[in-house]
DNA sequence: TCGGTAATGATAACCATTATCACGTAAACT
DNA sequence: AGTTTACGTGATAATGGTTATCATTACCGA
């Protein structure tokens, strides 16, 4: 539902091998219910909640409980390997971030509460050149624009 | 703190009278709890959180509820007259919201968790483009900085 | 003044997230 | 391969911001 495809989009299983790759080159032990999340996360296209993530893998058989989600979660964080989103209903949301930087903004239903994804570069750029101005050491930023869906417009 | 004072700022007393202005036209009766609410609101230059407001005016004397901080809050956010922001540490943010339109941004510190604001204008036009390009009935957007503050850098 | 009812404040309920803790198990070292 | 070590897990209790409940208060038109 992205409005502009990236020219330099990389795919689900590039991010799950960068994943990998950054999970190997941190150390620790290797376990079963980071795997899986890792797995739900490559497997969407955007961002979901730790409990949507959850009921996803009991729903697969994965007997992986809620704080090891949320655990994996906060490390994938740590790393850099996930962004995370809050839309503001008082649940973050989880999506895998692409090796390159290159990363998408957000659409809010304030009707629904649905989120579609959206990237500009020139928003992009305006975002950089604050960063340049101002007395902030920045390292991330989030956007997010609040409407009434194409769906939600219709109903109304 | 602002990094770009705006052209047009509104003052404090402005808004309490626009604030004013839009619940007569509400209707609806007139409350203690709210207009101490109101004031509180009126006499802060950036966001605050529902507790904080409700410690500051107990403090001042006002035998204010918890409850009512909230239920003004989300009144007062329903009539477009304060701007609701979410930092991501799970509690939420108020700051009145200028007649006008005008408003600022923040810049989160991802280590004390302290809130700056500041103003841009080509930012604001960036989304403004996206918002006429997307397939969304744009009616707001919060954008949010993140990054180390200048005092926690020398801390650091 | 009076009656209806919006609004209040105390408190219980809610729910996403985090902390706790006993247990399991991957990896390191014999 | 067996043993050890401590990282990670899963169930569950605790936390804390926000919301719902409900009896009571007090604003406002008649």
């Amino acid at each position: 539902m992205s409005a502009h495809a990236h020219p330099h989009a990389h795919g689900p299983g590039d991010w799950a091998a960068h994943a990998d790759a950054a999970l190997a080159r941190r150390g620790g032990r290797r376990s079963t219910a980071r795997d899986a999340v890792l797995g739900a996360l490559a497997g969407q296209d955007c961002c979901a909640s730790a409990q949507e993530i959850h009921e996803r893998l009991r729903a697969a058989g994965s007997p992986v409980g809620i704080a090891s989600v949320y655990r994996s979660l906060d490390l994938l964080h740590g790393l850099g390997l996930v962004t995370r989103i809050d839309t503001g209903d008082g649940v973050a949301r989880y999506e895998p971030a692409l090796p390159g930087g290159e990363h998408h903004h957000h659409l809010v239903c304030i009707r629904c509460g649905g989120v579609e994804a959206f990237e500009d570069d020139a928003l992009e750029r305006a975002i950089h050149a604050v960063g340049d101005r101002v007395d902030f050491e920045v390292t991330g930023h989030d956007v997010a624009l609040r409407g009434v869906c194409r769906a939600c417009r219709r109903a109304a």
